[in-house]
RNA sequence: GGGCGCUUAGCUCAGUUGGUUCAGAGCACUUGGUUUACACCCAAGGGGUCGGGGGUUCGAAUCCCUCAGCGCCCACCA
């Protein structure tokens, strides 16, 4: 045989990605065909691919090639994201490696550097996607800040602005010291650790008495400008109107009382710093106290804290605690458990700050959006993440946009260079002078006098218009793509986004178009290793996906993460699934080396077990066609996948191609190599989803022609013809059993007595070729030695020459027990009043004839005993 | 602190509305097999009182309560 024994798929995988992507294969354009469309969730541009792009994608090239192969209008979108905050500290260090500090460039420069990284870098992550045989519309690839998905962003902002869901504000946000940006809410990861929380002694005014007050943080006690104390707290009444002293500061602070201070925590004292805690900010707020802010923007100290000033924060703790200490000012530390705050890209703790930035009001833009979900207008993949959504969504805060970034889209406010507090929002500088002048009445100002805002949009902000923004339906509201491909089919993604991005795109979705983005959220779980943890360049546990792909082929790659990856639940990825997967390959691959092989003959007359196989097999087919389409429409693609591959492996290869495999010397009929064939072409359109490199392969190998496949259909199914089948089926097992257990070579001929009407012609044929018995339809003589099987509630009688071993009369013996036993549970359970009262008719009916089956069955097996003895 | 979810074979997980067609699958394991597609293979087999306890019911892996363990999300306890 010409063909590898074994596949090869790095040969095969080169000349179908070179196919796909010459022919534009996978292009759509708008026409009658009901159209599916999938966004993909847009990379980082200058990321490289890991196993949750792997498994992320893979879910999606099988959703897009299914429904390529029912027929739909196919409209997979790719792209990247410019992912500011994560592009932006990936520039910065390589210009400081370059010995270049972001600050001593101006914006332009550092513009200039930053495209000239991603120029180099970006898009890579594509061409690995091709890598895994993603079949996306690559003509319609989309990047963020391209100019049109720009201009949409910009479009956007001043939509919201006009219609008033932007403000601008002065709030405690989350600032990363080491970006020197501010965060969003969702870009905070909180971690517990161990604290400890210092008793610091402030001395009361106009006496020698101190007030002792609990702080994880001494370093802030130079913006300290109150103490805080239940007013319900009875032990410190009499404090009313006293003034204390903040240690080191010697400053002179008031004494404030406030609900949200919690009587039971230290000492009930707290210390209010309204520049840096939210809580303390509303205390301030409240109370109308001053606010002192003393960290710089890297979170060094600045000059209101004195001595301190220009040092570290967590350098300057530790002074502060040894000077405190030195002056008695401690009276003691008590250790704390506690949560804080770090910063989701750079890993650095996040200070909070009082800082001026722009907000979007999100509480009116999440109520269509909560419905949407609520009612399953939108679904959930796995359902759990609804009420995750919903307890999100229903306590939803204000979006803080402003990044303090250069990379990204630069928010389109104007302000007065004279006075900041006016400004307008425009699309540019034209726009903003002309806007300037009417809205101020400002006739004689020039371009000299504004200034753009420095800021730019957080990067879910242009994310969150993905599914309109890639059909260019925000310029264009009434384009021809946006009204075909919009609402897109499904989303698939990882629930660490839900808030980021899927909520923010529901929203936009209502906002923009008063439609919903898509009708399926898939959510996949975390790839984490064989020992449950999470994948991070620091463990090292990582494969390397496109590494993988060359040692297992991407169609094995691809099995294997799907074989352990059932929607929502982390996947505990282990090279040996691929392994699996590239077994499955071969398996495949060996299949077809076999029909493509066989020996045809066109005079020859089919035989009856082709026929009983070919019958069999079609009703089959049918039959798990329907399971892989029920559980693809449930979403249940890991289970799609082990129906066919139960199907393939067993039920094709290892029943019906042994059945029909020639025996040796012989040849095949031309009837059926063509319906062999015609199954074949089937089974691959089922397994095209799933491995589009091997299936497009052997396809073009054995139709000889690159025609396009189809999803099989099913009509009506012939039950009794799959279980007699299988009831010969069987009965194989059985034979085999019992020659193995009796010590019988496998390709012993035995001689089969029975006594039904299953067996026609055609499966009497099977169970020849399959077990080399000699068939006889006779009732048993009791005379002759023979032992009996009992394939459901039908007995078989072999005669062969040997008698029956230890093991099996010991097995003759076990199942009688069973038997009995299960006779007694039935009869208790029918003599039971209540059971028979109660129980529906049918049920009781159905133990009723259970009853009668274990009867004949002990009395067989009672035969069996002995005969025996005999 | 609030909310959600999980616990079924050695491992990873299925089990819609309670009823021996529900105690399952894949992997792993055991035994036997290789000139005739594939040892990246074939055939056969063993294995679980469904986390513990209690309740509802004629009947519970499935419904209710409770305890234990694990995981996730949210939240301004200094």
């Amino acid at each position: 045989m010409g063909i590898d024994k074994v596949y090869n798929s790095k040969l095969v995988e080169k000349k179908w990605l070179k196919v796909w992507s010459d022919d534009k294969l996978f292009k759509s354009i708008p026409d009658n065909r009901p159209s599916y469309t999938i966004v993909i969730p847009p990379p980082n541009v200058t990321g490289i691919l890991h196993m949750g792009h792997m498994l992320n994608n893979t879910i999606q090239d099988i959703l897009i090639r299914r429904a390529r192969l029912r027929g739909f209008n196919v409209c997979w979108v790719p792209g990247t994201d410019h992912a500011s905050i994560a592009t932006e500290a990936k520039v910065v260090k390589m210009l400081r490696d370059k010995g270049i500090t972001k600050t001593d460039i101006s914006r332009e420069k550092f513009l200039d550097y930053a495209w000239e990284w991603t120029d180099k870098h970006g898009g890579l992550i594509l061409d690995q996607l091709k890598r895994i045989g993603c079949s996306c519309d690559w003509s319609r690839t989309k990047f963020t800040l391209d100019d049109d998905l720009s201009e949409s962003v910009i479009k956007t902002f001043i939509k919201l602005f006009n219609e008033g869901y932007l403000y601008r504000d002065k709030k405690i946000v989350n600032w990363d010291p080491e970006a020197k940006t501010t965060l969003s809410n969702e870009e905070v990861i909180y971690k517990e650790e161990e604290a400890d929380l210092y008793y610091l002694k402030y001395k009361i005014v106009g006496s020698n008495d101190y007030l002792s007050i609990a702080t994880t943080r001494p370093e802030t006690i130079f913006g300290d400008t109150a103490v805080a104390i239940n007013s319900k707290d009875k032990r410190y009444k009499k404090l009313k109107n006293k003034k204390l002293v903040v240690p080191l500061v010697n400053r002179e602070i008031p004494i404030v009382y406030d609900e949200s201070v919690e009587i039971e925590f230290g000492t009930g004292c707290l210390k209010v710093t309204p520049a840096h805690s939210e809580k303390d900010f509303l205390i301030g707020k409240k109370h109308k106290l001053e606010i002192i802010d003393i960290f710089n923007d890297d979170a060094t100290l600045n000059d209101n804290a004195i001595h301190y000033s220009g040092k570290d924060r967590f350098k300057a703790k530790k002074e502060i605690v040894d000077e405190l200490n030195a002056k008695g000012l401690i009276s003691k530390i008590e250790n704390y458990n506690h949560n804080i705050a770090l910063s989701e890209r750079t890993n650095c703790v996040v200070e909070p700050k009082l800082s001026l930035q722009w907000f979007v009001k999100m509480k009116e833009l999440a109520k269509p959006a909560i419905d949407a979900v609520k009612n399953g207008d939108i679904k959930f993949h796995p359902k759990k993440y609804v009420n995750v959504y919903r307890n999100w969504m229903e306590n939803i805060r204000d979006w803080n946009i402003s990044r303090q970034l250069y990379w990204g889209h630069r928010i389109p406010v104007f302000y007065l260079k004279k006075d900041n507090s006016k400004f307008v929002v425009a699309k540019n500088r034209e726009d903003a002078l002309i806007e300037f002048k009417t809205k101020f009445n400002a006739v004689d100002l020039n371009f000299d006098d504004i200034i753009q805002d420095d800021d730019v949009l957080d990067t879910w902000f242009s994310s969150w218009l993905w599914p309109i923004s890639v059909f260019d339906g925000i310029r264009f509201p009434e384009g021809r793509d946006i009204n075909y491909y919009y609402p897109t089919s499904d989303i698939v993604t990882g629930p660490d986004i839900l808030f980021f991005w899927i909520a923010r795109m529901i929203m936009s979705g209502y906002y923009l178009r008063n439609k919903k983005p898509f009708d399926n959220v898939y959510f996949t779980g975390l790839v984490r290793d064989d020992k449950g943890r999470k994948m991070s360049k620091q463990l090292g546990n990582s494969p390397d996906p496109i590494e993988l792909i060359e040692n297992y082929g991407a169609d094995g790659v691809r099995i294997g993460l799907l074989f352990s990856a059932p929607a929502g639940n982390d996947l505990l990825f282990d090279t040996k699934l691929c392994e699996q997967g590239k077994n499955f390959s071969n398996k495949i691959w060996n299949a077809f080396r076999l029909i493509d092989g066989f020996e045809v003959s066109p005079k020859k007359e089919q035989e009856l077990y082709e026929i009983a196989a070919i019958k069999w097999f079609n009703e089959k087919l049918k039959l798990k066609i329907n399971d892989i389409d029920n559980a693809f429409d449930n979403f249940k693609i890991s289970e799609a996948l082990m129906t066919t591959y139960k199907l393939v492996w067993d039920d094709f290869c290892s029943i019906f191609l042994e059945i029909v495999k020639p025996k040796f010397g012989e040849k095949i009929s031309k009837k059926t190599i063509l319906e062999v064939n015609n199954l074949f072409i089937k089974i691959l359109s089922i397994l095209q989803p799933f491995m589009p490199f091997i299936t497009s392969e052997v396809l073009e190998n054995i139709s000889r022609s690159t025609k396009n496949l189809d999803w099989p259909k099913t009509n009506k199914i012939d039950i009794e013809v799959i279980a007699n089948f299988e009831h010969v089926n069987e009965l194989i097992t059985k034979i085999r059993n019992f020659k193995k257990t009796n010590s019988i070579g496998f390709k012993d001929s035995v001689k089969l007595y029975y006594e039904n009407k299953i067996l026609d012609d055609e499966l009497k044929s099977v169970l020849q070729k399959l077990t080399n018995c000699e068939l006889n339809q006779s009732e048993i003589n009791g005379s002759v030695k023979m032992n009996s099987i009992m394939v459901g509630k039908y007995n078989y009688f072999i005669d062969s020459d040997k008698n029956l071993s230890e093991e099996g009369i010991l097995k003759i013996k076990e199942d009688l027990n069973y038997n009995i036993g299960f006779k007694n549970i039935l009869e208790k359970k029918l003599s039971n009043k209540k059971f028979v009262d109660n129980a529906p008719k049918d049920v009781v009916e159905n133990e009723k004839k259970k009853l009668d089956d274990v009867l004949s069955k002990i009395i067989s097996l009672k035969n069996k005993i002995n005969n025996l003895g005999s």
